[in-house]
DNA sequence: CGACGGTTTGAGTCCGGTCAATTGTCGTGG
DNA sequence: CCACGACAATTGACCGGACTCAAACCGTCG
């Protein structure tokens, strides 16, 4: 099961075929990650199956355990991926953006829910449509494969916060990891939006919304970071942060 | 950068190819698992760029940070995947058995290391005979893909028990993990065979040695399990075990 | 303005960590 | 065969970082 942030991907990997122009048009320039692979005129078929849907704020539209029928395209907004236990604990196991795909399974149900943090639009396209697709375009299977990877070396990366990294640590690696993710899309690195709640990130660390809102204060406090309007955090001491997510004591 | 059990592949996913005679005779049966996606005749030229090797118990094959220039395919023990933090924490990603898959990434080094627990039996590919031979044989691209896409969702279900679950939960979980393999391997899922130290299975579960060894003591007392010799561990009440490992309190 | 959801802060508790000592296991060699 | 050493596992006493419970605070929106 893939949920993935395309984003994630380095800059070497399918980079010719991203390059090249792609017929998405009303997919926003960012779905060229999931388009770029194959040849515009080819799109065709997949774009006459695909049902753009438009998401509310605080609804969950992929539920773990349901038939895994569709694949979809973040175009924009912020999306949360999430796993819950009987008593109701919950494990965020990654945040989505524009670009990012999800759903992308070969198993037969979701083995995550997603629901939506922003009002979200999303790209709907059947699963059978893709078999078939990459069945014609080896070239896309090959980006989903680097995709998935890059993901799995993610996703060991979050193993190593959760299981051995202190609540400070795993908040400096979080506020650097989507300060990264803006500087890939153009931002300066030096400021970054939280969209999500205190909760919500609590929930992707594996620690208490009053913890996470406790080391954003002392963050605060040290001089590491400023919390300004809005959910915006500025690092103002990013090399600090650095080694305290790397856990140089 | 993968790092990736075969073995936790269902059974319906690649069935076809994997049912297939191959021509890798002098990997054990298990390594059917890489070389059952291309045709026997096919699979001259990856077979002349391997080469056989064995590892000690103990040894550090692989490291994090080096070029990534081969891949592995385990053909016999048991491997440890894990990173290390500066001060020396340590977390074990995947433990690895026959039949399984290690170091095929797209990336330009490794992300983790790899430590043999038994001695080891390995059979090592150059990288460049794997991405040539995925060109002209796309099924075993697309059982990559399968088996990446799994992978991502054992990552998933991972970092659930390292964020979430109690220390009782996490031995109980592991323990039913080990169990459902040995029975995928005609096991008859009633006792496990544990080759890693108490210490291995802290480090893989994010708590300590000492919490590892009093969790187990604690099951025992409770009548959920026994241990036996050389690391055997006998699934008393499997039922309730489940139940423990799920979260139902 | 008041209601509501999210956030922050405080006080007290506890699960799991730390430190330390003991016991068990196994391979080696006298 | 047993003594020894090295390492793994267990057990105990104590500690502390993060959790729990609870209250106050804040921004937004009807």
């Amino acid at each position: 099961m893939l949920a993935m942030a395309l984003s994630e991907m380095p800059r070497n990997a399918g980079s010719s075929a991203a390059a090249r122009a792609h017929a998405c048009e009303s997919c926003t320039a960012r779905s060229i990650s999931i388009c770029g692979a194959i040849r515009a005129e080819d799109l065709g078929r997949l774009a006459a199956a695909r049902a753009h849907q438009h998401v509310a704020a605080g609804e969950t539209f992929l539920h773990e355990g349901e038939a895994a029928t569709h694949f979809f395209n973040i175009i924009d907004g912020a999306v949360k991926v999430f796993k819950l236990m009987p008593d109701g604990r919950r494990q965020i196991t990654g945040f989505l953006f524009a670009g990012d795909l999800l759903g992308l399974a070969f198993n037969d149900s979701y083995t995550y829910s997603a629901e939506a943090i922003t009002s979200v639009k999303i790209c709907r396209f059947p699963r059978r449509q893709l078999e078939r697709l990459l069945d014609e375009f080896p070239k896309m299977e090959r980006r989903l494969l680097a995709i998935a990877s890059n993901e799995l070396a993610a996703a060991q990366e979050q193993m190593m916060l959760l299981g051995r990294k202190t609540a400070h640590e795993r908040i400096a690696s979080f506020v650097l990891s989507l300060a990264r993710r803006a500087e890939r899309f153009g931002g300066d690195g030096r400021s970054v939006q939280l969209p999500m709640t205190r909760t919500d990130i609590a929930d992707y660390l594996g620690i208490t919304t009053e913890t996470a809102s406790r080391v954003f204060t002392s963050l605060k406090k040290r001089g590491y970071i400023e919390l300004e309007a809005a959910g915006r955090v500025h690092l103002a001491d990013r090399d600090t942060l650095e080694e305290l997510a790397a856990g140089f004591e």
